[in-house]
DNA sequence: ATAGTTTTGTGAATAATTTCACTATAAAAT
DNA sequence: ATTTTATAGTGAAATTATTCACAAAACTAT
């Protein structure tokens, strides 16, 4: 039923909810939705009738009583506090996106082996030693770690990350990480974003499937 | 037949296959793959037969034989050109990025309207005005853009990046672009990627679900 | 040679997901 | 008030994707 796939339609949703309400609008229908996010108006409904979201029957749903109702369900109640491993390319460029806060996720710290990499300063994401991974992800309760390492030493990040606590994990470095099940794992691998555009303009396919998102990659 | 989910999943299996060439296996069976990738043997084997690859029976798979077929159908026998626009912080960290160079990607040149991020120098990725995409692209043959701009900026960017020739597209905005079918778009939203993980550690889901991949994300 | 074992290749079965199609209902129009 | 119309909600149908299960082939050992 609440299957990976729908509830990266419903986070989908909820962004577009986000734009539609800060533009003014007050009611939404399913083929609003299902055109700002790339699915059928059926889809929409299906995924709110799975999750006992209602609207009024040719009253479309009412933006802000949908997006409390989502936001509970998505758990974006609280801000979430998140970790990253690695002050790299990518982990930089996390740390210096403004457009987490918004979201409710804030970048509590970044860890790394480099002591060039270290950085504390008042208002900036603190860049501290990976030692103290643990002491910090305990005391301040956090749950969800980014791995931005180099591949090699992805598996070992990941162990740490573990025995800190950490049960959530996204994971950019390009290789499948070995992990007791209690714990949850998405990689991303940017590179192979790539490498599926190349496919199909290589193949000539362009014309045949014009868009994809997160959830079409399973 | 040939959907998405299944080439993304003929990706991964060309990766997982280039790293036990470079440890010096020479052959593999259905189910090593399938395990360094994360799907079942059957899966593996209905992917090959759907692409027409055939092994030995009871021999498994000669690697550097299906590395072959795997890159002649993925289009990875040429080098491909790739472009960015927009060099801030996603931008530069691709560019920085050493690991495109060996799947084949290359980065020919970074596009930006802000002076102050032009560069040019021996060597380096040159980093150039917006105006010199289309001339760039149309001598170069690119086919293949890279948006790394504010999502407010990411709708003109397509619009030029067709103008230009090139029809696909990895497009980090978290926005919906519009654009005739006739290109390919892989969206990519990594503030997603991030509350996928939250949802599932907030609601307590980590146990039932370990890890997801690209290919799930539909 | 022959028997035994392992692994592929694939049609059939199953499972998962999406779309269809229709009913119920609320709002708008007359 | 009554009719019309637009849209939600939802089982059923269709589609798509995955797994099963087993015959065919090829290697190994005797
Ligand atoms: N940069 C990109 O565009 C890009 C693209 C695709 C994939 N990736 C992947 O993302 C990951 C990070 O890439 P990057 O370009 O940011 O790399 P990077 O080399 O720029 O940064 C890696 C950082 O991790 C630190 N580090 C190394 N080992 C560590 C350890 N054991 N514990 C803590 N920190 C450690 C290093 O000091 C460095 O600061 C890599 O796995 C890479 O393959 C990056
Ligand atoms: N940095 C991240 O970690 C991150 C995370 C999630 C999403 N994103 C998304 O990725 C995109 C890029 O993010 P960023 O952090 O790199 O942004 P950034 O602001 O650091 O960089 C954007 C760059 O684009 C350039 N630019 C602006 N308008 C342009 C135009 N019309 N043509 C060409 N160049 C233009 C700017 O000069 C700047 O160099 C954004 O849409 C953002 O929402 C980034």
């Amino acid at each position: 039923m609440a299957n990976k796939k729908c509830i990266i339609r419903l986070l989908r949703y909820k962004n577009a909810l986000h734009r539609l309400h800060s533009l003014g609008f007050v009611k939404v229908f399913s083929d609003n939705l299902a055109d700002a996010v790339g699915v059928t108006a059926s889809q929409v409904r299906k995924d709110f009738s799975l999750f006992g979201i209602c609207g009024n029957k040719r009253g479309g749903y009412q933006i802000e009583a949908l997006l409390e109702k989502l936001n509970h369900i998505l758990g974006k109640n609280e801000q979430q506090k998140v970790v990253i491993v690695g002050g790299g390319n990518i982990g930089a460029a996390l740390m210096k996106y403004k457009g987490f806060e918004k979201e409710g996720v804030k970048i509590a710290a970044c860890f790394d082996i480099d002591p060039a990499k270290y950085h504390h300063k008042e208002g900036d994401i603190p860049v501290l030693p990976l030692e103290e991974l643990k002491n910090f992800s305990r005391a301040n309760h956090i749950r969800i770690g980014i791995i931005a390492v180099p591949d090699i030493a992805a598996q070992q990040v990941l162990d740490l990350m573990l025995s800190a606590g950490i049960k959530g994990i996204v994971n950019f470095a390009p290789i499948r990480l070995r992990a007791s099940s209690d714990c949850f794992i998405n990689n991303v691998n940017l590179v192979l974003e790539l490498e599926t555009v190349i496919y199909f303009i290589v193949n000539g396919l362009e014309k045949s499937i014009a868009e994809i998102h997160e959830e079409q990659k399973s």
